[in-house]
DNA sequence: CAAACTGTACTACTTGACTAATACGGCTCC
DNA sequence: GGAGCCGTATTAGTCAAGTAGTACAGTTTG
């Protein structure tokens, strides 16, 4: 099975480090780009590449074992595992239900829908790279 | 004019102190029970009330200023101060913190801003009384 | 088996946010 | 005009997050 390839990464130093490996591999499941059972670089292999301490790619790769997107076992590679359910449910859990979240809150502030789509535009904008 | 009333405020600790004093006020002018033009407490009174340093109501005042909701000057009192077209930015500001979360998962997750404002006015109409 | 990898645990350093302590100068009102 | 308020500036302490340095133990592979 292929490695995880992180040539289109890049520190962008807007947050931590080990947050932006952590959205990299859940964005890549979830757009396809990654599969089930790839093998993730060793912590030192891909800390040698991005310049940064094992220790901060190790955080990452814990927080994706947490989430059940990785296994890890001591002295043995790291590999991306993760169920079809699963990945409805991140996608889920990381689109729809934040923006519930976000309208819910809106609608209590008593924000239009106009006034709504004017702050997602200029968030948009803000966020893009 | 009447002095802003803290009665109904309490500490949490789940965010910066100075946040929660900011959010308060910020709610208060949203819910109209804060009136434009009342007087504030001072900044001795209320970090005494409140068991907090000066300089932590300090930061909170000086951030409605900012925000334009009210007006210092050195050595007289300070003043809630609003325009109704501010009242709108504060909605939007409230909810801006779920908006931006909910905008950076799109993100991520490779969503474009058509699909984004389609999923908005969606859940804006599911939501709808 | 042994060398070279692997994951993991522990400690330490750096930095920024948050809060506190203190001092200074301006307004107000008797 | 002076006592007692007021806002403001400056400095320092506290704490957690983020990252780094190092060491230890398990696995793989020749």
């Amino acid at each position: 099975m292929s490695v995880v390839s992180f040539d289109r990464f890049s520190i962008t130093g807007e947050s931590p480090i080990y947050l932006q490996i952590l959205r990299y591999v859940q964005r890549g499941i979830v757009a396809g780009t990654i599969a089930d059972g790839e093998e993730l670089p060793s912590r030192r292999v891909l800390s040698a590449l991005l310049g940064v301490n094992p220790n901060t790619v190790q955080k990452a790769y814990r927080l994706l074992e947490e989430e059940g997107l990785a296994v890890s076992h001591p002295g043995a590679k790291s590999y991306v595992s993760f169920t079809t359910e699963q990945l409805s449910a991140i996608r889920i859990q990381l689109t729809e239900d934040s923006a519930r979240r976000a309208v819910e809150s809106m609608r209590e502030m008593g924000v239009s829908l106009e006034e709504a789509e004017a702050l997602l535009r200029r968030l948009w904008k803000e966020e893009a790279p």
